[in-house]
DNA sequence: AGCACGATGCTCT
DNA sequence: GAGCATCGTGCTT
């Protein structure tokens, strides 16, 4: 597959919202060690600004969700849970902290290194993506936009509305509402 | 098929 | 010290 078709900046300089129920059916791919993994994007959530009391820049900038105050295009990987990596793809502008949970993908490219790295589970999870993927950490705030990072997305195949399915957050326990519910997810309706 | 729980360590108050 | 944008196991229905 041709590296030079990553989605551009434009693509993520743009409502998140919009983002993210774009970002259904497009290819996330990761070079690694010379061999390339990918899988289609099949559930995204939208995290947006200081007054979503579910994102990470609710109360301000830090030194782990800094990057999601920078420019749009790149890429938010934080830790969790003591053992589990997210990955995040940053929207919207310069200053307005904003991202896209990338939450589940369908292996594509690489299934036999997905799948051993996943001791033959599903790749339904955004733990398990980024470890069917060899996400973690070092890849915090690398640019989407350019191939050099080993991490971008292209262009899939596109998802018809009628295949979207929307829904609360998954995993905001003590979130106040309405941001606890509202409707911000973002999933494609496939069997799994 | 669904729920409860333990694992495990980083970040910020 | 508390609280996690989770996962896999094991037990119950």
């Amino acid at each position: 597959m041709n590296s030079s078709s990553c989605l551009p900046r434009e693509f993520y300089a743009r409502p998140t919202l919009t983002v993210a129920r774009a970002l259904l059916g497009m290819r996330l791919v990761r070079l690694q060690d010379g061999v390339q993994l990918s899988g289609i994007i099949t559930e995204a959530e939208a995290y947006i600004g200081q007054e979503d009391l579910g994102c990470h820049a609710h109360s301000g900038k830090s030194l782990r969700n800094a990057v999601m105050f920078g420019p749009p295009g790149h890429a938010y990987v934080y830790f969790t849970y003591g053992m589990h990596w997210m990955l995040n793809a940053v929207t919207e502008r310069q200053d307005f902290p904003a991202a896209v949970l990338l939450r589940a993908i369908q292996p594509l490219e690489g299934i036999e290194i997905i799948s051993a790295r996943r001791q033959g589970r599903d790749t339904f999870g955004p733990a398990k993506l980024t470890q069917a993927l060899g996400i973690d950490g070092t890849l915090n705030g690398i640019d989407l936009c350019s191939p050099a990072s080993g991490l971008w997305i292209e262009p899939g195949p596109p998802v018809p509305e009628s295949a979207v399915l929307t829904g609360p957050r998954v995993g905001l326990y003590t979130v106040p509402e309405p941001w606890k519910s509202i409707p911000w997810r973002f999933r494609t309706a496939i069997n799994h």
